[in-house]
DNA sequence: CATGAATGAGAATTCATTCAT
DNA sequence: CATGAATGAATTCTCATTCAT
């Protein structure tokens, strides 16, 4: 007879309404209130679901890395087995957000990005989906350095070097995008991956 | 008989205040009683000497720029002269500044790019900090593609993608320091431009 | 379950609030606190309910001009239905506002008077309220001059004199009391009518 | 050896600043140093010449009244000397600053007399001059009256009644220009005057 | 669960006034 | 006399959060 909870999908709602407010406000100026209107809730609602509109952050952050998540790990799975061409996947779909995906949570990463400079615990999400993201690119870059029978031992560098490179993508794209060429992301970032791969020495097992 | 004005000095005090807070508040916290706090100021002379708070953020961006521009033409003409050099000179001057430099300055430029996502103004002079450098690394870059003879198409592109890798390392420097290996830019972003210059193809004229 | 609305009954008490505090210290000087306070109310609730301060005077504005309407139509449709006797008491009505009636609300639409000169808001409002008193009156005056057969022409411009000398008599009145004679108002304006009128030319048609 | 004082020119350009600005902006939003740029002074020399900033008001209220002063004693001395020509040579002059004359003068006689209702100091020196002007009509009016064999009992009132309508239409021809009828003034208020004339009884002493 | 009123603590900004030079 | 820097209080407005209904 009671209702059914629907506080997943409230809570759903509410994360997206911030989305949508912060890709066009930022977090400081994203008012519960607002962002209680771009959900079609009340504002009073928010707080009902939601300890404070920080915590409604931490559930954006990890809603978009679950969507990052996604994205990557579908780009992969759908590519060749061969580690080059896996690699290559999971570089396209990072940088394909810079240009068909949303554009909004293109412009939210960002802005937690930069939330996560002051607010500890953004950091600590963020900073848990930076790792992430770090984890699976070095395992790929991993195994294209063993098949070239190259060095893993900067690999994590380079991975910190690329994550670094997308991500600066996307803050530029967002902020000054009239300023950059047009869909110069996508070869770059490759160039910049093959750069990496082939500045690293020839592993000394493979001597032998 | 007139009081000498002291304007500038004021001014460059308050531009300091704000740099200050905002590297560790970002610029929405930082709030104008807290700027004139670090500046040794009445709050009240914050607004006598600025139109608005956006107006300090402004004069911070032309600051910040004088600085980078100074460090840059620096480490340039401090090099060698041959292209490659003053490219790695270059590259090295500016992720020189994730390191040694001011890190309240790595700090406050971060959070201006997030910030000129959504303040016009400040885009309007990020972007020009953003076209500045870009022109500058495109000619390097060129420079070293001449002498290779290799087509210098794309080395707008190039430029962008350096660009963007070489904030993304601030940014996420400064956001998640401790996730990051250790002063891994540096040789990534010189391997990386490699991976740029090498990619691309001998210009039409190497033919003849 | 949800909680019923009460906007129009707060923003009333705001309207009355700002209309006590208006009628002593005028428009500039009725801080949003001080409207608060007269209003029993938090300083943030004006806000709530008003969008900015300019809002509750333009409210105030509507107010008054609904309180001034029924008091005329009161005062109309009392007398006889002579055109004389209804433009007498439409200006008893008017000027009567001067003695008994709310000496707030006087002071109150002095002082609008005042604002209307510089904000544009108050100003539509005002004019409005005007034009609709202007009507009024020359719909009176004309009723009066067909009556006597003498020319309509100019009867707008005897409305706007007469509104102007009641609005002048709520003006001096509320500014310098002490310095104008008692009770001179209500005798005064039925003779300045009087001259109006009788200054008029007879119509053309009565000629025939 | 020491600089003649220039004390009374400063004070005069300071007045004539908020003239200026008070005809557009009001007396509370016209700020001591927005004054000064309209006088062509620095801010400071305001309160080196006036103790306050009501100072200033008071001064330009004396300023007012005496350029009104001459305008009507103008008006007046230059017509012929019958009672029914002076009264209305003072009429035209007082009504022809709706007209031709400054309109800033008549935008800050307006503004003044707004506050006068709130400001005591105000008040005193407004009162004054508005008994002046009184007082002058009162004994034009008395003249003609006299001439005519009329009961000057009522010419206070029929004074007060005039200079309400004029200072109304002041009011009203600020405000909300666009509602009246152009022109309408000049003639309104010589046929007003003329119905409080002949609705005058004829003195007692008239039967004898 | 849900609404929206209510609070109160700041925030930016303005400004009369003072004062060092 | 004159300048313009400096102060600090006051003002409008915003907003996260709480809570009565």
């Amino acid at each position: 007879m009671a209702r059914p909870p629907n506080t997943d999908e409230r809570r759903a709602q509410i994360v997206a309404g911030l989305m949508r407010v912060m890709a066009e406000r930022g977090y400081e100026r994203a008012s519960i209130s607002s962002i209680a209107e771009a959900a079609g809730l009340s504002s009073g609602l928010v707080h009902y679901h939601f300890k404070s509109k920080l915590d409604v952050l931490v559930a954006l952050v990890d809603h978009l890395a679950a969507l990052l998540e996604a994205r990557f790990s579908e780009g992969i799975s759908r590519s060749q087995p061969t580690p080059q061409a896996r690699l290559k996947a999971f570089l396209e779909a990072h940088v394909a957000l810079g240009r068909g995906a949303d554009p909004a949570a293109v412009a939210c990463w960002v802005a937690i990005g930069a939330e996560a400079v002051r607010q500890k615990q953004v950091q600590v999400v963020y900073a848990r989906v930076v790792e992430r993201r770090l984890d699976t690119l070095q395992a790929l870059l991993r195994d294209v350095l063993v098949e070239q029978g190259r060095s893993t031992l900067l690999c994590r560098a380079h991975a910190a070097a690329l994550l670094s490179a997308m991500d600066g993508m996307f803050q530029l794209s967002v902020a000054v995008p009239d300023v950059l060429p047009r869909g110069f992301a996508s070869r770059a970032v490759m160039d910049m991956a093959q750069g990496l791969l082939v500045s690293t020495p020839s592993s000394g097992r493979e001597h032998s």
